[in-house]
This record gives structure tokens, C-alpha cells and sequence, in this order.
RNA sequence: GGUGAGAUGGGUGAGUGGCUGAAACCAGCAGUUUGCUAAACUGCCGUACGGGAUUACCGUACCGGGGGUUCGAAUCCCCCUCUCACCGCCA
């Protein structure tokens, strides 16, 4: 969320840049700027009631231990009076920054001078196109097809087991995930990515603290026996690491990696984007998640966007890099850079890795702030991409690299899979 | 699942109605001393919001969360959450 700091000093800044977004912030940030000029009149009229109240309190204690029982009696009904009025301060107090809150959420990230204008997908811009799309004879397939003809990806087991969208990976499908995760943990901890492995269910302050909740609550599933949240991404319980801590200036940079499945009801969403591995319930992913002084956080992205694309490259795969456009910027996210690879046999692109600066629009929900050289604390500004996403990755590499109705394993992952053929 | 204990500042941990925003120790920061390492000594050392000449300083809130009793609550009462230990079950 948004800091009050900035929405009181320049409303109207916040107002031209949400604009990008195509989010029209007027009628809230001004209600949001009278709530805060409310607030702090409520407060200052309530911190000096409570204050004269303390002091006749602690006046009643000397008066009763000097015996003067009169004096200490009228005292007393006087504090009575001034609790009253404070209570009700305190319950204006109270409502006017609920709303507060409740206004101050609604307000999506402030997008970065780097982004572009435009309105959906179509506007994004191209910074970066590499590798070579292959070509592919007639009887070439998609990956849906092909992974059944070699009997790896079992989409209709898991209906089965446990419904669309959870596929079940066989043989030397189940090796090849195995095989992408060890690959790219191996890379992230070489790039100095520290691993970890976080636990796969939230609960509410989690949720909260990444911006999952409550906005997004019906795209994650619920134990709602125990009140937790199976992730949608590893960004959630990694980020959440951090959540209520002041860092020193020491402990940067703070870079983390982890695999962990991932769960999105992906509630709405069907259609023919929806098949294969395309959109799945359950999938695994890399993340890296970096943790960094405002200054340094730009420099941090493009870090990120480099190695990512260095693994992207590795893999062999025909790739190209956007810069979000406003429009389709997330309500989070300052600036995204979405990779995306192509898939030959579908002809068409596929996303999978989404490298994001969020400034400090999650570290001001986390509470995640540092101490400064002056000692002053700030918060910090936290960064996250895929590195990568499994399921689109497996599609491109089935359908760009086979032949023959075989699919050959780029050079990189064969220490990996233990074989170069499928 | 059963029983019991507990939740206090970065950590350990004192504190059963006012002098406690909170002892002491450890860690951390600054300084003095010092041939090096070490040690000793002195001072500082929570967060948020508000006021303010915007360093100072002042006010208010916060001792797991919420409510209550009281002139006054870390301390007494109620509810909730979480943690730990033991037993049972179990990868």
C-alpha cells in the first residue's frame, strides 16, 4: 500500500500517476487526505484528554495517601467526565481510520517512469527478442498431444486423482521437473541465492502482508479448517520471512531462492488458453525474491532480469522480454518485466517469468523497514521474479525441440535428466 | 486427541495496583584506556502516531490479541490466538 506520507504531501503526483494505470484515484485520495487531516485533529484532542486524565490519576494517589478524601472525591468524578469524552473521541478515532484503511488499500502501486503507456497486453513493449524459433514439419505436435504419445504427462489421471488442472507426470516427465527445479536452484545459489524451502500452507497475516489478501482471496485455496493458504507462489511465505523486521544496513543485499509448488484456484479463467500444461491448479516453481535499499532496487531488477535471462537462454529456447505496459501492469508491481518463450507447435508465446520492483508498496504492508546510515528507518523495497516457471517451459521445450516425435533435451539439463532423448 | 505450563524490549529474564516504557545481564553503537588480541570503564541503545524552532524536546499508545474492573492495570477478571513440555497416535 501506498505511505499517507506521500498521499499528504503531493496528492496530486499520485493522482497523474495512477493515471498510467488507467486507475482513476481522484474522488479517494482526496477523501483519503481529508481523513488524515481528521485523523490527526481526533489525535491531538484525544492524546491531551488522556494526558490530563493521567495526571489527575496520579494527583487522586497523593491526595488519598495525604488523607485529603474531599479533594480526592472530586477529582475523581472529574476524570469520570473526561473518560467519557475521550471515549467517544476514541470511537471517532477509530471509524474515521477504518476508512482510512479501507480507502488507502484500494489504491494500486504507483507505476515507475520506465513504464509505458497503453492499455492491455497488446500494448507492452518489446525490449529484447533472443534465440531462434525452430522450424517444425507438418506433422509436428502440441505438447498436450506429444506428451501423451510418450506417455510422460497424464492430464486425464489427475482428473482422476484430483480434478482438471492438476496433471500427473510419469517417467521421464517426472524426472524432467525434478531435473528443471535442481537446474535452476543450482544456478540461483551459484548467482548468490540463498535456498530456502518455506512451508507451502500461509496463514492470514502472510496472505496480508504480500497483498494476496484480501483482495485476491478466492484466487487461493483455503484450509479453512486451520485457517491456511496453500501458496500460489513462493513469493508469499519467502517475502513473509521478513515481514516485521528492521534490517541494518549490513544485511544487504538480501537474495532468496526457493521451489515450491503452486496452487491458484484460477477461479474465471477458462477458455482455450486453458489447455495442456497452459494454466494449471497445481504447478511448480523457482523463485527469486530480493530484499533492497531504495537506491540499489533498479539495479537489483535489472540483475534479475539479466540472470533470468541467462537461464532462459541456457534452456535454448526462443524467448522475448516486455516491459508491462500501464494497463496491464499488476496492482502491485511498480514495473514488470514479463518473459516469455515461444511455443512452435501452438505458435504462440508463453509466459513464464514475471520479474517485478514493487518499491516499497509490499515493505509498507510487511512492516519490512531498515536503518539508514543516519539512522533514520525507511522501508525497503522488495523485488521478486520466476526463475523459472515449469509448466510453460515443459511445453516450449516439447514442442520446439522434437523431432521425429521424439523430443531432444538441450545440453544444459542432460547432467540433470540423466538422458538427452525422450 | 489428553494434561499441564507459558507469552514482557534484538536475546536471556525481573516485575502481583500508582515512584514501571518497564530492573539486571548479554548482544549492538559511540567514546576513554591499551604494544597486538583480549579486557576494563563511561555514555547511548524499542516501535508507531501526533505536536514542534522538524537534530533537540514534548504528548499519547503499545508488556501475544480483544474486552472488562479501577481515579489509576504489564500486574486483577473474562474471551481468543499462539508457543512449549509430557502422554497417546504417527511420516
Amino acid at each position: 500500500m501506498l505511505t499517507l506520507k506521500l498521499l499528504r504531501e503531493d496528492p496530486e503526483y499520485v493522482i497523474r500517476k495512477l493515471a498510467v494505470k488507467h486507475f482513476d484515484a481522484r474522488e479517494i485520495v482526496e477523501k483519503i487526505v481529508a481523513l488524515d487531516k481528521n485523523r490527526r485533529d481526533l489525535q491531538k484532542d484525544l492524546d491531551a484528554c488522556l494526558a490530563e486524565q493521567k495526571r489527575k490519576a496520579a494527583m487522586i494517589g497523593s491526595l488519598m495517601k495525604e488523607g485529603k478524601k474531599a479533594e480526592a472525591e472530586a477529582a475523581k468524578s472529574e476524570v469520570a467526565s473526561l473518560k467519557e469524552h475521550s471515549k467517544e473521541l476514541e470511537a471517532a478515532s477509530e471509524k474515521n481510520n477504518d476508512e482510512l484503511m479501507s480507502l488507502i488499500v484500494l489504491l494500486p502501486n504507483i507505476p515507475c517512469d520506465l513504464v509505458p503507456e497503453g492499455k492491455d497486453s497488446n500494448d507492452n513493449l518489446v525490449v529484447k527478442t533472443g534465440g531462434t524459433v525452430p522450424e517444425l514439419g507438418p506433422d509436428a505436435l502440441p505438447h498436450w498431444d506429444l506428451a501423451k504419445k510418450l506417455d510422460i504427462i497424464d492430464f486425464d489421471l489427475g482428473v482422476k486423482l484430483t480434478g482438471a488442472g492438476f496433471p500427473v507426470y510419469k517417467g521421464k516427465g517426472a524426472r524432467l521437473q525434478r531435473a528443471l527445479i535442481n537446474m535452476f536452484l543450482d544456478i540461483n545459489t551459484r548467482a548468490g541465492y540463498l535456498e530456502v524451502e518455506p512451508p507451502v500452507m500461509v496463514n492470514e497475516a502472510s496472505g496480508f502482508g504480500t497483498g494476496q489478501l484480501p483482495d485476491k482471496e478466492g484466487q487461493m485455496y483455503h484450509a479453512t479448517l486451520d485457517n491456511f493458504y496453500l501458496v500460489p507462489t513462493a513469493e508469499v511465505p519467502v517475502t513473509n520471512i521478513y515481514r516485521d523486521v528492521i534490517l541494518s544496513e549490513n544485511d544487504f543485499p538480501v537474495k532468496m531462492t526457493a521451489y515450491t509448488p503452486c496452487f491458484r484456484r484460477e477461479a474465471g479463467s477458462y477458455g482455450k488458453d486453458v489447455r495442456g500444461l497452459n494454466r494449471l491448479h497445481q504447478f511448480d516453481k523457482v523463485e527469486i525474491v530480493r530484499i533492497e535499499k531504495p537506491e540499489n532496487s533498479y539495479a537489483a531488477l535489472d540483475d534479475m532480469v539479466a540472470h533470468v535471462e541467462g537461464i532462459v537462454c541456457k534452456l535454448g529456447l526462443p524467448y522475448r522480454i516486455l516491459r508491462l505496459c500501464g494497463g496491464d501492469l499488476s496492482f502491485t508491481s511498480a514495473i514488470t518485466y514479463d518473459f516469455e518463450v515461444y511455443s512452435a507447435a501452438q505458435g504462440r508465446w508463453l509466459e513464464i517469468s514475471s520479474v517485478s520492483n514493487f518499491e516499497s508498496y509490499q515493505a509498507n504492508r510487511l512492516k519490512l523497514r531498515y536503518k539508514d546510515a543516519d539512522g533514520k528507518t525507511q522501508l525497503a523495497h522488495t523485488l521478486n521474479g520466476s526463475s523459472l516457471a515449469l509448466p510453460r517451459v515443459v511445453a516450449a521445450l516439447l514442442e520446439d525441440f522434437q523431432k521425429d516425435g521424439h523430443v531432444i533435451i538441450p545440453e544444459a539439463l542432460r547432467p540433470y535428466t540423466g538422458f538427452d532423448i525422450i
